[in-house]
This record gives structure tokens, C-alpha cells and sequence, in this order.
DNA sequence: AGCACGCCGACT
DNA sequence: GTCGGCGTGCTC
């Protein structure tokens, strides 16, 4: 007699389709096994279920269908891992079937159970020689982790008094911990000493190291490998991230899923990694925005991180020497003089006695008007260019000037399909929408009146490229050849390989002066750089968003720390290194906390100016956004769904406070106009079961007629950006 | 979301 | 006469 299997498979989020779909199976399953189901008429992954607790009946007339196949080979996903998906679901309001297909490989996906097979065998000698049989016997078991002998000499260094205090109490107690170390206070050095403790302590543990971006990976993999390769094989670290192919995002994963990885490092969808044995989790970074999913499930793999770790007896670290304020709110001293529910570990030297960059404000008031390089700040870089030194230019905005515009008529590169403007690309000449991509050549003239005169409006890094070049065209380096100036955005590292071929230049010290967008500001270990140049940064200081002076303060904090990284270096040119900022707002806030290198009175400041406004973290937010040909419609979608939750008394609605829909700061994108609702509590839990209560009657009201129109909605809880 | 079926315009 | 446009509907 058959069973029923209650199985997980990615339906679509805003689909009718219910979350578990049943099947008939000849054998009991066990939940967490991966099956091959029919669906309609394709054939899907699934992932075995627990029963729910309330089986909803299958619909009228809907006849039990049969699982395909079970995926050979495989141990079941085990209850920790069904148990994070469960949780971030519910947590993020998507199916079960959702985040568990798409936190598996993408290979799997489409895998027969044959093709798995056949990956899965283990390779077979091409030939029984005598010297292979030799070889096969003294190799070790593919799953057993790899143990030399003798376990190799450690390479690991002395740590510094600081590091070693930090480690201690990483030891001796359960965290999680927030480790508050400024840059170069050598905070990699303890997440290594941690895994190596974890590692030691049981055979089998696991750790899991993230840090925010693909580009930040190799460096991390390099150092992982170097310390815990001659220890534990080659074998024993993986990588996850969407930079590499399927056959080796599968291969790291069944590397983790079956304990022979016991390192995997990973950008936040590494979160979801089948880890069985995990004992500590790494966040680097922690404050990173990139934590967070910015489309489908917009999940936090930090957050995740900090629940997994608890759930599954893990010790987590978050790493930053600026963390979000959530997290350092978290490791504050409660109200009534309890502790934080995160244990806040200190580190605020920097190793090797190299003082912190010192940070000087150029006020733009005060000079020349349209230059982009402050007189003084010229000098400065072509100063460090004569002495051999490298300098850092940064300006978050790619291509040569953000619009065109005709002075005659008035005219400027407006996206057709997005209320964006089209920023010109002078390497190609083309007028690019970075919102939905469309490309045309330059005009010759001005399209509206003919005006053959048309204007670059403002500054992108490669008009800075320019501009550097031309004024640096006569100045020498120490070695009697041209400065030497380049960028990197993400414009000249589309090609693989190209951005750590940039690195390398710079490395060598081919390169005097680097433009460069935010992603060179983030954790890259330049050692000759002994100036860091933020050119334009106010505009974050007029943003409507709340987060945006916080994300600046980081992003300077962290610029300011590629600055001076090698002590020896800085003392030996007998220079001190230097943080630039050109403002017309030199009495900013922000800055003035940026100079004292205080994150502390910052985030007191900005958390007392958050508990004012009754702001997260003191409020937790989420987000109903949706996506029509009209922004009235748009509206009026999430009108009917807030009114739809009033007439329907929905339970905990007198607990959230909703915010009439507004337009999004950028309206229409690839045509589409699109509209979101703020919702507020006081409590979580009172938040997210409204969303849980609410979320049946968004599905419903897209069905009704009037709003059939409507190109997509959707829910971000706890969102970056409002 | 896929992937069907279904009913009307310009082409080998 | 077909190829194919995307509107509507269904999937355990």
C-alpha cells in the first residue's frame, strides 16, 4: 500500500499552488530525502517533508501522483538544515519549497538520477597497474577527513596580546560574539585561530566562514588553505559563491553536505550550505549590506547565521570595525544593566603600532567651483606620485558623467523605459541605463533641438581617470617614468580574471594613482597606499533613506583603512597616511566622527537619534511593494490589501502601524512603475505573524479582478532601504 | 514560474 | 494554407 509523502518543490511564490505538494510513494521517506516529482508536465526536485501538522486536503478531484525517483546516493538533509529553511520561510514569507530547492545546488536541479550517479562514483583507475593499486591502498577513504601522520608544523603566528584575549573568551563562552575590531587590528587571525580550535576539538566539526563579496573570496581561500590544507588536505576547504560554474558549486556542496569539507567559505548563499557537523560560523564584514538578498527571498545571512548558530549549537562570530548598528545595539548592556544578548569582543589596536590614517576635510565652499580635485588634494597625490607612493581615489558612481544635457533647449539623457537618467559611457560611447541596462550610441547632437553642443553633467570614475591622467601627464615617480593612473569599477572587470589582474597591479606597484568604485574600498590588503581620496560623498548625507549616513560612515571607515595598512612601509617613507574627504559640509556630523576615527559616538548618536524616531533597531519594519503598468495601480493594490486587512480584522493589526503607499525613490523601471507600503511594530513577532496572516489575502486580492493588472508583488522584512 | 492550450495576423 | 503572437489556466 502506498505511503503519502509530503514534498517540498519550488512552486512559485505567488502561485495558488499550496506549500507541500503530496505524492504517493512505494517506500516510507525519510524527510530531508531528495526525489524527482511530476508537476503538471515537468519533472522537479523535491525535498521530503515532515507531515504537516493540519494536512490541507487535496483538492477536489485531484488524483495522487507518484515520486519519480529518490536521488541516489545522497544522506537525507538533515533536520538542522530543514529546520533553517522552515525558519527563513516563515521568517521572510516564501514557501518552504522555494528556499529549499533554490539553497541546493542548481546542478541538482536538473539532474537525473543517473547523471547523480555518475558524478557521485568514485573515479575508477583507468588502468590496474601495480603502481596505482599501491597508491589507491595508502590513500585515505574519501570521507574520512585527511590526517597526515604527523600533523604538519601549524604556520600560524603569535598572536598579540589583544587577539589573544579575544580568543580566550571566544573559548569559554557560547557567544554569539560581535568582534569590534578596527582595520588591520588583525581580526582574520582570530576567525582562523577559532576554526582551528573547533576543528581540533571534535574530527568531524565544520565551520562556515562569509564575507560580503565574490571579489573578497580568493584572498580569504588563499589564507584558509595555506593554514588548514597541510592539516586537513587540500580537500578540506571549499568555496560557495555565484562566481563559480554548477559542476563546482555541487561539487563544494556535496563536499559540506557529506563532512569531507571542514572549511566552507562563501558569500551569505553559502548560509544554506548542508552542513551536518557545523560548530562555528564566521560572518566577516557583518554590517555589509551584501548580507542581504535583494531579490526573491530576501533573506539576511547574517541574521540567518546568528539563528542557525544557536539552533544547531554553533558558536558565530560577527567580525566589523563598524558594525551595523542592530548588531551593536544587540551587544550593548540592556536598559536595566543586563548584558547584550551578543557578547561585544574589543580589539581597537591596529597591528604593528601603525597609526590610523589621518583624516583631513576639504571644504568645497571654500574652492575653486566645478574642479573635482581640490587644489590641495592634487598636490597631495602628486606629492606621493614623486615618492613612490600609491594613492586610492574613490567615487561611487561608474561611467564618465551621470547625464548629458543640451543648455540650449534643456534637454538630458533621460532613460526612456526608467524615470533614471542614462549615464555616458565615454569608453564606448554610450548613453547606458544602469537601472535596466538599455544602451544607445551618443547622440552627435542634441535630439530634442539639433544643438550640436550637448554637456557632460557631473563626475564618474572614468572622467576622474581622465582627469588624473591629464594633470599627472608631466609629474615623475622616483624611478624617472610617468605616474601611471587606472581604475577599476565594475565597467573594467567585467572580463574573468580581470579584477584580480588589476590587483596584481597594483600589488606591484605598476599602478600611482587607483579610481575606483566601493568595491576596492572593501577589504583588499593594498600595503603601499598611503592615501585614500573620497572625492564626492555628501550626496549619501541627502538621502531620503535613514540608513544612508551609517552606510557612509562605514564605507568611509573602511576606505580610510585601506590607508596605511603596512606600518613599516608608512614610518620608512617618513609620511603618515591620510584619509581625504572633499565636502561642502566639512561641519557634518558624520565627518566630524569620521576624523576622531570614533565609531563608538557614532553609532550612541545615531541609535539615541533611531530610539527618538522609534527606528530600527528600537521598530522592526517590512516592506509590501508592488509592481504595475501605473503607479496607480500600483497604489491602489496595496490600498485594497491594507484595506482588505482592516475589514477582515486581521489578529495583530492594532499591533502594526502601516504607512500609506508612496512611489519608490526610483518610480518606473524597464516601464514598470512601482509603488511600496512601510509597515512598523513595536514587536517582531507581532510583525511577522500579521505578514503570516496577511499574506493569503495579497494572493487573493491579485486574483481580483481590478487588480489583475498588477506585474508582481512582494514582502522584504527587515529591509536595508525605505 | 513554466508550460500547455487557444484563437487571430503575416509569411515560407 | 502554416508559424507564432501572448491571453488564460493549471500544476500534488
Amino acid at each position: 500500500m502506498p505511503h503519502i509523502a509530503h514534498i517540498a518543490v519550488q512552486t512559485p511564490a505567488h502561485s495558488a499552488v499550496g506549500e507541500l505538494l503530496s505524492y504517493a510513494s512505494e517506500e516510507v521517506l525519510p524527510p530531508g530525502t531528495l526525489v524527482r516529482v511530476p508537476l503538471g508536465r515537468r519533472e522537479l526536485l523535491g525535498v521530503v517533508w515532515e507531515p504537516p501538522a493540519a494536512p490541507a486536503p487535496l483538492p477536489e478531484g485531484l488524483e495522487l501522483r507518484s515520486v519519480a525517483c529518490v536521488l541516489p546516493g545522497l544522506a537525507p538533509l538533515d533536520a538542522g538544515w530543514r529546520r533553517l529553511v522552515a525558519f527563513a520561510a516563515h521568517y521572510y514569507q516564501r514557501s518552504v519549497g522555494e528556499i529549499a530547492v533554490t539553497a541546493l545546488p542548481p546542478q541538482l536541479r536538473d539532474m537525473t538520477a543517473e547523471q547523480l550517479a555518475r558524478r557521485l562514483a568514485p573515479p575508477k583507475p583507468a588502468r590496474k597497474s601495480r603502481k596505482s593499486k599501491a597508491e589507491t591502498e595508502t590513500e585515505p577513504q574519501a570521507c574520512e577527513p585527511v590526517r597526515p601522520q604527523q600533523p604538519a608544523a601549524i604556520p600560524s603566528i603569535a598572536l598579540s596580546a589583544e587577539q589573544a584575549s579575544v580568543f580566550a573568551q571566544i573559548e569559554q563562552s557560547p557567544g554569539p560574539f560581535l568582534l569590534y575590531g578596527s582595520t588591520g587590528s588583525g581580526k582574520t587571525e582570530v576567525y582562523l585561530r577559532a576554526v582551528q580550535a573547533v576543528l581540533e576539538a571534535n574530527p568531524q566539526a565544520q565551520a562556515l566562514v562569509m564575507v560580503p563579496e565574490i571579489n573578497l573570496t580568493p584572498q580569504l581561500e588563499e589564507r584558509f588553505t595555506a593554514r588548514f590544507a597541510p592539516l586537513y588536505g587540500a580537500e578540506a576547504v571549499v568555496s560557495m559563491h555565484s562566481g563559480m560554474t554548477n559542476p563546482q558549486r555541487l561539487k563544494s556542496w556535496l563536499a559540506g553536505h557529506t563532512g569531507r569539507a571542514r572549511i566552507v567559505l562563501g558569500t551569505r548563499m553559502a548560509i544554506f550550505a548542508s552542513l551536518p557537523r557545523l560548530a562555528l560560523i564566521v560572518v566577516d564584514e557583518e554590517h555589509d549590506a551584501s548580507y542581504k538578498q535583494q531579490e526573491g527571498a530576501r533573506y539576511s545571512a547574517r541574521d540567518l547565521a546568528v539563528w542557525r548558530g544557536r539552533d544547531a549549537g554553533a558558536k558565530v562570530i560577527l567580525g566589523s570595525a563598524t558594525p551595523s548598528l542592530e548588531s551593536w545595539h544587540a551587544s550593548s548592556p540592556t536598559a536595566q544593566g543586563g548584558p547584550g544578548r551578543y557578547l561585544r569582543l574589543a580589539m581597537p589596536g591596529r597591528i604593528g603600532a601603525a597609526a590610523l590614517p589621518r583624516v583631513r576635510l576639504v571644504d568645497m565652499t571654500q574652492q575653486p567651483r566645478k574642479a573635482v580635485f581640490s587644489p590641495p588634494l592634487l598636490e597631495a597625490i602628486t606629492a606621493r606620485v614623486q615618492r613612490g607612493e600609491q594613492s586610492l581615489v574613490l567615487l561611487n558612481r561608474r561611467g564618465f558623467a551621470p547625464v548629458l544635457f543640451c543648455a540650449d533647449c534643456g534637454w538630458k539623457s533621460d532613460c526612456p523605459h526608467c524615470s533614471a537618467h542614462q549615464v555616458f559611457h565615454k569608453g564606448d560611447r554610450t548613453l547606458r541605463c544602469h537601472h535596466c541596462g538599455f544602451t544607445q550610441r551618443v547622440p552627435f547632437a542634441c535630439p530634442s533641438c539639433g544643438n550640436p553642443d550637448i554637456l557632460p553633467l557631473g563626475k564618474g570614475t572614468e572622467q576622474l581617470e581622465e582627469e588624473l591622467e591629464r594633470v599627472l601627464r608631466n609629474v615623475q615617480r622616483p624611478d624617472g617614468n610617468p605616474a601611471r593612473v587606472a581604475r577599476i569599477d565594475a565597467d573594467t572587470t567585467r572580463a574573468k580574471g580581470a579584477l584580480q589582474e588589476q590587483l596584481a597591479a597594483m600589488h606591484a606597484g605598476d599602478i600611482d594613482v587607483l579610481v575606483g568604485t566601493q568595491m576596492v574600498a572593501k577589504g583588499h590588503d593594498f600595503r603601499r597606499i598611503t592615501l585614500v581620496a573620497a572625492v564626492q560623498p555628501d550626496s549619501a548625507l541627502y538621502s531620503s533613506d535613514y540608513r544612508a549616513p551609517e552606510r557612509l560612515f562605514c564605507l568611509l571607515m573602511q576606505a580610510a583603512g585601506r590607508a596605511g595598512r603596512d606600518a613599516g612601509y608608512v614610518a620608512a617613507q617618513g609620511s603618515r597616511a591620510e584619509m581625504w574627504i572633499q565636502t561642502h559640509d566639512p561641519a557634518n556630523p558624520v565627518y566630524a566622527a569620521l576624523q576622531k576615527h570614533d565609531y563608538e559616538a557614532f553609532a550612541a548618536r545615531q541609535l539615541q537619534e533611531r530610539q527618538d524616531a522609534g527606528m530600527p533597531p528600537y521598530a522592526f519594519q517590512a516592506i509590501v511593494r508592488a509592481d504595475a503598468r501605473t503607479q496607480e495601480a500600483a497604489q491602489a493594490f496595496l490600498n485594497a490589501a491594507t484595506q482588505a486587512a482592516r475589514d477582515a480584522q486581521l489578529p495583530w493589526l492594532d499591533e502594526v502601524f502601516i504607512y500609506p503607499p508612496i512611489p519608490m525613490a526610483v518610480q518606473r523601471v524597464a516601464n514598470v512603475e512601482r509603488a511600496q507600503m512601510l509597515l512598523e511594530a513595536t514587536s517582531r513577532g507581532a510583525l511577522l505573524r500579521f505578514l503570516n496572516h496577511w499574506q493569503p489575502w495579497l494572493h487573493w486580492l491579485r486574483g481580483q479582478g481590478e487588480h489583475r493588472t498588477i506585474v508582481r508583488w512582494l514582502v522584504d522584512v527587515d529591509p536595508l532601504s525605505i
